[in-house]
DNA sequence: TATGAATGAGGATTCATTCAT
DNA sequence: CATGAATGAATCCTCATTCAT
């Protein structure tokens, strides 16, 4: 049960060039994952995401050969990090959909709290990529969404989950408004993103609930 | 209890200029719409846009003045065809939350359906909009939210719905979920608009029951 | 000495087309010469001077070819009207420089309020004429400067200004101070354009006056 | 007494954007001034200017903002130097109006014959300006005029100056013929700029003269 | 005569990208 | 590593002009 929820960084996408500023390239992503939040992939300027560095825009080219690949190691980074959420012990593999798929959403809220561009961003514009980047980041979602779909197919199996729930539809739905919680989200605001991914769980699991004997 | 659910179209957003060819001006619609649905409000070429009407980039310019007024009307236009789905009879407006949530849930599905290119264009790109039209479209969206929001608060007082719902992150799951549905639909599968509505509806309404006795 | 000031004004440049309505013809030039003069040639909108008739753009095409046209009447009819201040009975010819000039200058302000844009419009856009236009309007105003500078010669020549004039500069001069008039007047002030046309007159001839003895 | 003529070159308007190759930043108003004073500021085309500097229109936008700010730049530029042309040391300053203005006008002159394009361009188009920056142009314009027309309110009361001269009428008439000699000005001529001058500053104070006695 | 609609050749502006220093 | 400067392809928007009705 004792899942270790916290997040470690992934290791940033591999350095560009040569000897590489770590560091820098690190700052780098974080503007381009702010920038591309704020105003979405196109309509971002390298010139937006060099000055929150605070170098100039022909200075951004050591570290990228082209703005796609701001949003291509956004991307890896992003569901790199993902990909831990559903990574289970042997304990959590062997419980019920419900309580496994509960424990999902509680460490996709870790993700999204830790990784604050990463929603928004990656599954807005993976558009954006071309073919072949393209496929590599579908991949990486089609796992995270193979194993949502896997946990609500098993609890449908098992009569927990309403059998009239459309695996895909529901994956989807999921996805969708966990996601879009940084899309409105202010840590401002009385309620923490724990407490929202709290109530996410419950009512996702109440809505999935089988009818009920 | 025979609610019209056949979203009659909204009038669509006056011609801008003179007299205009309104059959016209529909088409520009319809063509950005897709439009930018298929590739976002930036990356979309006016070019693009008019090439699907069968005129030229330029001629486009004897209906608008600037692409903005496009995602604007378009804009506008889908909210006033959402905001008929919040219009109640009397009998639908004395019935209690989870009724007439569902009945939302129902109708903003068929809104879906007549529009497509709404949710996803409307609500993604807004803010591409200048000052004061961002202002009015987030007005209009406020009103939908606000209904959602009411009715989802007058649930929680009834005792209908669980309380510790926070009514906002509520209502933007509930607008985020189901908007997001033309994101990934596709009229060639298994499930219509339809079903997946009442699977919407059923599941938003477990999800948001009161714990019960 | 009674010359007629009341300049007639002259016969609107030839109907373009067919059968043409007059008066609309001179709506138009009207138009257009209050448009140029507001804005420039190049700045003017076709579209601007139709509205100011009240039709649409296109139908302008139905009185000019090109907007040029609309330039190339302006200037002719301005300088048709223009030469007849050139027109001396047989006594104000015999008279002496002085005389003429100032008779001129008379003259010359009752046609510039007559033909408001004129001097402005004319004088500033003609390079915006194409090739035979240009010369052709240039010869016309080349006939007014000679016989300024005609007078100025005759007065130097007998001694009437001083010999240290440059003709042609001052001819240059004179037009440039008059017709910059319609650039700066403005009708509700003090002083009418006749009073300012006898100032201008006191001025240059005691401007050009021969040191005396 | 010894006033000194030469103009020095004003410091042009400062580099707008960050650190700036001041050079080019030179090459290009000069550019801008000798095509806006060929073709007029709305005919000019943003590639002629670049050409003339020998770089790609794209590359001008790294100097400026708009096609506006060459104008405003140019306007600036032209006024303060025109401005050292009404600085007075205390000889001067205490000497009657007909001197001060004669000082003015050889002034003048000489600030035309630096600064080319000065007055036809900036004169002539400041209408193109959006409103700050027109008041702020014609402001500068007004300390100019203000200061002739000072000269010649004070010539009028020391009873040097013909009392039925009203002061607005001959500030513009001043203006006018002075500015507009860079119009018709050919350097190939017999005279020179300052001959050109010290027949203006004859013409014009034998012409403001009072009556005499 | 007038109009609505369309055309198409510009022209201004933007911006990712390159590269010598 | 970073910068200043330049490039050039794209894209929006303008407007004189055409023309069928």
């Amino acid at each position: 049960m004792a899942a270790q929820h916290e997040t470690q960084r992934a290791a940033p996408t591999k350095a560009p060039k040569g000897t590489l500023n770590v560091a820098r390239w690190g700052e780098i992503l974080q503007a381009a994952g702010e920038v591309f939040d704020e105003k979405g992939y196109q309509a971002a300027r390298i010139e937006d995401i060099a000055a929150r560095v605070g170098i100039l825009k022909g200075s951004l080219y050591y570290y990228i050969e082209s703005k796609e690949d701001l949003l291509f190691a956004l991307s890896e980074n992003a569901h790199a990090t993902g990909l831990s959420a559903i990574v289970e012990d042997a304990e959590l593999a062997a419980a019920d959909a419900p309580t496994r798929l509960g424990e999902f959403i509680r460490r996709w809220m870790v993700v999204l709290a830790d990784n604050p561009p990463y929603a928004t961003v990656t599954d807005r514009e993976v558009g954006a990529l071309g073919g072949e980047r393209y496929e590599q980041v579908m991949a990486k979602r089609n796992q995270l969404h193979g194993f949502v779909r896997g946990l609500l197919e098993q609890g449908i199996a098992d009569g927990d989950f309403d059998p009239a729930t459309d695996p895909g539809v529901a994956t989807n739905s999921v996805f969708q408004m966990l996601n879009a919680t940084s899309g409105w989200f202010r840590p401002t605001g009385r309620l923490t993103i724990t407490d929202i991914g709290e109530w996410y769980r419950m009512f996702v699991l109440s809505g999935l609930a089988a009818p009920s004997a």
